[in-house]
DNA sequence: CAGCCGGGGTAATACGTATAACTTGACGCG
DNA sequence: CGCGTCAAGTTATACGTATTACCCCGGCTG
């Protein structure tokens, strides 16, 4: 009662082993005749043959799987990362297993277990230098996202805008007539956070001001720090520049419950665009992200890579949504 | 330049295959002098020796992996569900491998295929029951979550008390004095869904009424629904008891928009308990669904089964959560 | 009619591992 | 001294597949 082989199909169909695998390969045309083909077709149909992956991944000295590291699945960007990458791999015949948060909290030590299967590369997002030795980036194909370019250990690096799409915030609110800003950045030091947060000084010419609170990445942590922060009235912020559009929505529940109204009194801006930032009122102005293309353009990279082809291309661009959370800035 | 084998590190420390294989299964105490144990495994760790899975994989006929289905990653309960499945896997040498959304989105048509690995067992979620052939549920161990428990070919079930949950949400309801309800559920068709609509209509007894409408599971596609049904003020229900937080938060939107207030005018209920039930304004009153353990129940029964072992367990407690959502029913 | 070619199939092999079965000294004991 | 026992290795094998190299035979050509 175990699972057929590509024997048993054989010994079924009255051929050789060699002749089903030349046949359900369909690899080689007109290499068996079309009538022993389907003879065999019809015959692993009927015994529900499945090939063993374990022993073909053996054989062809390639698994066709590679690893997906995340920080967490929870978070919706990297879930639409992951299903964007699945979607392009599943177009190649690859598959996409994931490894969730080296930062700590993950599941297991060594992914190369955790995985259960060779692998052929590796995406890893927003990670930091020295996990890379753990993961195999120094023996497997490595493709980085969201990571500072001149890193050399990867093989291929896919960014988003983010300066750029900092520089499309500043403008807005500036134009607003905002002079006073905050910034709300996570707690998790990454590149990602350097990158925008250097963007947003250098943009912010003279005549403006800008501190910056980091925080968990919650809805109520964001929303602690910020209670903190506004509190006092003199020199209070009348712009928020989020990291994440979690950080946003408790920014915006932080300003409901000291009596400011959002956008009136404070604006607010998001990062990532998540479904949350239409769910909440109002409405986030944030920047769009489109995570599923960085997953499709992460693994189109590591495909290119494993075919040896050096891949290179331009930042994916991002583009500012502006909803509700943002307005004129009030006048004293 | 290839990676080494367990043969290259037995040359290089001057020992046979066997006695490396030996050595880092660990499984053999004194099967090996500690002297020559110490030796393989220096040697091993100085040419960076991985075990190739493939390979230990096609020997053992076990991958010691899990393919675990479910509609959307997106969707914040299953990638929970995937967190809570991963670490119990992880704490007994698994893993787990996703293969998102049978119902069509999904990345490819066969699961197997897209897993890329020889899998040991299935976890299925919400899935409907044609859906299993494809699946493999027919030839391999199946742990179905949140679904009908007389389906057959399921050698465990893992199911939430939601009959229950939907007990505590409208005793909570009548008491607060609603009397015309309206329920809001998903648009897909799921055992899950079944299962709340009867336990409601069951619960609300006489003297009271329910209508029902269903949604795209998005806010806009429930806010969409819900501006059209609490349009006309004449039998306006008081209680909208929705499936989902996020079909809850859609709800409220819908609300807003026509000028009533949550919850004096019009109270909301959900499902799940995500993020997205505190990030809104008003807080949701909602039942909490244990996610993770959800996924690491299905994974121990899986576990089970795998060895042998019939796996039976009580339905997983849910527990009302009671926000801001939810208030007296308005006196006319 | 000999030689050659190519269509259609088969036998053999290697991938890297885990383990069962066997070997070889050394040693204790009757 | 002979034999069983035990520690410490080694040899051999199988897992299921994909592919290479080979074989057989009928038909065509010179």
């Amino acid at each position: 009662m175990t699972r057929p082989t590509s024997r048993d199909v054989a010994t079924a169909a009255g051929v050789s082993q060699a002749t089903v695998s030349l046949v359900l390969g369909d690899k080689w045309p007109g290499r068996v005749s079309e009538r022993t083909a389907a003879l065999v077709r019809e015959t692993a149909a009927r015994l529900g043959y499945r090939p063993n992956l374990a022993a073909r991944n053996l054989r062809l000295g390639s698994t066709r799987t590679a690893l997906l590291v995340v920080p967490a699945l929870t978070n919706e960007f990297f879930a639409r990362v992951y299903t964007g990458a699945a979607r392009v791999a599943a177009e190649h015949g690859f598959g996409v297993v994931l490894y969730p948060s080296p930062d700590g909290t993950g599941p297991a030590r060594d992914p190369f277990a955790s995985a259960r299967a060779a692998l052929d590369g590796v995406i890893a997002s927003s990670m930091a230098a020295h996990a890379l030795h753990a993961i195999g980036g120094d023996t497997l194909p490595l493709v980085m996202l969201d990571s500072d370019p001149r890193a050399g250990a990867a093989a291929a690096h896919v960014n988003l805008a983010m300066a750029d799409g900092m520089r499309q915030i500043t403008e807005h609110l500036l134009a607003l007539g905002h002079r006073r800003f905050l910034h709300l950045a996570s707690a998790v030091d990454s590149w990602t956070f350097h990158t925008r947060a250097e963007a947003l000084t250098t943009l912010l010419g003279p005549g403006t001001e800008l501190r910056t609170v980091r925080s968990p990445l919650t809805v109520d942590g964001a929303r602690t720090a910020m209670e903190a922060s506004l509190a006092a009235p003199e020199g209070r912020p009348t712009a928020i520049v989020c990291d994440d559009d979690i950080l946003a929505a408790g920014a915006c529940k932080a300003a409901r419950r000291l009596g400011l109204r959002v956008p009136e009194d404070l604006s607010v801006t998001g990062f990532d665009d998540l479904a949350l930032a239409t769910a909440v009122e109002p409405e986030l102005t944030t920047v769009h992200l489109p995570a599923e293309r960085v997953g499709e353009q992460g693994m189109t990279a590591l495909l290119a890579v494993l075919e040896g082809t050096p891949w290179t291309a331009p930042d994916i661009p991002v583009t500012l949504v502006t909803r509700d959370s943002t307005g004129p800035a009030p006048t004293p």
